[in-house]
Order: structure tokens, then C-alpha cells, then sequence
DNA sequence: TACCAAGTGATAATATTTATCATTAAGAAA
DNA sequence: TTTCTTAATGATAAATATTATCACTTGGTA
């Protein structure tokens, strides 16, 4: 795989946030950086990324969204508001082990947890 | 919510199988037993079903497959063949509660795990 | 400096889902 | 039973997300 300035930099922008951003967003912020570059640029970029795994894909009603940050963690999806969270919890990380059971192995940030998140709980109590 | 006699036989194609269809899926499966049956008739009573609780929409690679089984189990995606099978686990159940650390309530369908099933690693080894 | 293949950008095509609306039919009321 | 109201349907079109194609550009090596 050869150098290149748009992958370069698509890669910073999800490494220096926090958020998910859609394939659109991604676009949206490197559009800031690279007047001109294409969408498909973008697409094909984290795709890229996603198999060398220096990203990871959250597949998002019906959209991908990515993840820049490869520590081990999990993601938290809130059915109400969409919002998409990072989960750290070394419990469960550790517990992990027993996941193996029916000789299906989790990959190393595959575990997606789908429900209400503490923001949408409290706005509704 | 009104009766309706397609609504009622695509319930019953997802709780006769174990499979997890895509909406294509379903439609196929539904003009066997109701010709001309439109594909937006299967969208509109799958989103419907799926809020009512009846069915557990599985967001994998851009495309919504639909679970039948309402009873208390997880998922698992595998990332090389695509396949999607159920998962249950009492003792993954049990120890659910601490998944409420970080104020956050998983669904009781709402555990997706993403990483290579046995079938998969059998054929690399 | 020349060359080759990976990467890009413009464009078109495909896939999945949603919106619209006239017609049909469930089921309550007369 | 007939009438009436409205949810549900089916046909069609539109919107959204992604992939395919291909001439041109550029990274990196000979």
C-alpha cells in the first residue's frame, strides 16, 4: 500500500475525535482540509483503513460509520437518539474469554450494544 | 393496529425459521403464499413489527435482516461468510446487569458480537 | 529521468429504503 | 346487513448509500 495525502489525513480525522462520523462527515471535514476531493476518495480510503484495521466499521441503520480509535473497547448505540458511544470495561474485557464458547470468537472491538442510553433515560424520568 | 393478512404471514416466515432474511428475503418468501404482494407492503409491516417488538431488526453491512425469536438471546455476525446465527447464553444473561455501569440498558435482544464463527476458523486451520 | 502501478476524481450504475397517493379492505356503527 | 371511517395496500417515484468504471495523476522504484 502506497503513501497517500488524502488517506493520510481521512485517518487523522477520525483519529482526532471522539465521534463516528458517517462516510458523509468524514467527507464533510476533509473537504476543510482537500477542496475538490471526491466522495469516493473517502469511500474507498475506509474501506482501506477498515482491512487494515486501523479503523473500525459500525454498521448504523443502514449506514457505516467509523470508529479512529483501535484500544480495545465496545460501542454503545442508543435506540432513541442514535447517538453512538465508546464502552470501556476491563470487566468485561476480561471476562471476555467466555465468549469463546460456542467457538464463535469475538473480534477485538466487535461487541456492539444496542438500547437506551443515560441521556434519553433521563429526559423521559 | 389493524388485522392484516399479509402482516400476519410475514410474522409467520420469520417465526418458522431460524434464519435472519433481509426484506428481498421475506418478499420472496412471501409471494409464494401471496402473489403480487408488493415489496413496500413487507417494508412498512417489518418496521411496524419491529417497533411492536415482535421481530428484532439486525443492522448488518447496509442492508436490515430481521429475527423472529423473541426469546432472550443474543447475535452473532461473522466477518468472513456473513452468516448471522442467535446466541444464547444464561450465563452471559445473568451477568447482564453490570452492563447497566455507565447508565446505559442494553435491550434484551441488543447484543450483537462481530468476529469469525467456528465454521470459518475450521476451514483456515 | 523514465517507468509502472496505486491512487484519484468524474461519472454512471446499483442497492436499499422512504415518500406519495389513489384504491382496497378491516371492522365498528347504524 | 349495509354504511362509513380509516388503516393498509400496491404502484410509482424519489431519496439515500454504496459500488463500478475508467482516463488521468502521483508515489516510489529502476
Amino acid at each position: 500500500m502506497r503513501y497517500s495525502f488524502q488517506r493520510e489525513h481521512i485517518l487523522q480525522i477520525l483519529r482526532n475525535s471522539t465521534e463516528h462520523f458517517s462516510v458523509e462527515q468524514v467527507h464533510k471535514e476533509l473537504l476543510k482540509e482537500i477542496p475538490n476531493v471526491s466522495l469516493m476518495t473517502v469511500y474507498r480510503n475506509l474501506t482501506l483503513l477498515s482491512k487494515k484495521g486501523d479503523i473500525i466499521p459500525l454498521h448504523i441503520n443502514n449506514a457505516v460509520h467509523y470508529c479512529g480509535d483501535v484500544n480495545p473497547h465496545y460501542h454503545l448505540e442508543c435506540l432513541n437518539c442514535g447517538e453512538v458511544s465508546d464502552f470501556y470495561n476491563s470487566e468485561l474485557l476480561t471476562k471476555n474469554k467466555f465468549l469463546d464458547y460456542n467457538d464463535f470468537s469475538p473480534a477485538r472491538n466487535g461487541i456492539l450494544f444496542r438500547g437506551i442510553c443515560s441521556d434519553c433515560k433521563e429526559a423521559e424520568a
